[in-house]
DNA sequence: CCCTTATTGATAATAATTATCAATAATAAT
DNA sequence: ATTATTATTGATAATTATTATCAATAAGGG
């Protein structure tokens, strides 16, 4: 019966995430918790990163060309990623689901889990330019 | 005045991705195009799909989790990820564009230039298991 | 044909992520 | 409490996809 330990470390990367808006890359992540927890191993964020985000409690967000990114809001949204800084914004308006229910016809024995809706662009600073 | 020659490996990994619809990596198109052009180098093959993916003459696509893979069609369309066997299929419906009009009025400065609506579930086959 | 420049092939380098594994810490059992 | 058990950690090595380097080759223009 294997349990989930709440171990420190677990809880510095997460009050550590939770209120930021800026979507951490691991590397972020382990800079900002060493402060907290001088020893602690890159390869324990990734691990924890993994870990909480395997049960729901944070999301992992992978873009085009940029490495990953851990995002503590784990509702349905979209990200704007800047082509050109990399900056990714969030998008404060839910995925509509008219897309989603027009493949219907389409889905056959194949279960959808999820959708992903992102924009690419320039974000305002990288538009001036 | 730098041209674009169209070299018989070029030639040979166009010919090759166009009548595929299974969304090969560059290692798969390496592989085969070996066939014809046992010497070319893999590096060849990575270097030519990246220009011709700036291009516009095919497309690169990248999703969570699976390594960069080549799509013939440039057309605006969605891709359907299996989360088990991670194969890509193509959605045979275009993004509809209400999203985007949704968020015009958040937009502002930034400069959308694409966006990306993508499905991940579980496909024919590995929803029976 | 020669000259210039793009492209290639071979390979080294990079960089992010994952695996390994002994040491440690936390919980459970006695 | 003391010991036994198991999860987790820290340190580091390994992996793997992609990118950079660079001398050699090939292509096209004049």
């Amino acid at each position: 019966m294997k349990s989930l330990r709440l171990t420190k470390q677990k809880k510095a990367i997460i009050d550590l995430l939770s209120p930021r808006k800026d979507h951490p890359t691991a590397e972020d992540i382990y800079s900002a918790v060493r402060k907290l927890i001088p020893k602690i191993s890159l390869a324990t964020v990734y691990r924890n990163l993994e870990i909480m985000a395997a049960a729901g409690i944070i999301m992992k967000i992978e873009h085009e060309g940029l490495n990953r990114r851990f995002d503590p809001d784990t509702s349905a949204h979209s990200h704007f990623i800047c082509v050109e800084c990399g900056i990714v914004e969030d998008i404060p308006f839910n995925l509509n689901n008219e897309s989603i229910n027009q493949i219907d016809s389409w889905i056959g024995k194949r279960k959808i889990l999820r959708s992903r809706l992102d924009y690419y662009g320039l974000c305002g600073v990288c538009a001036n330019e």
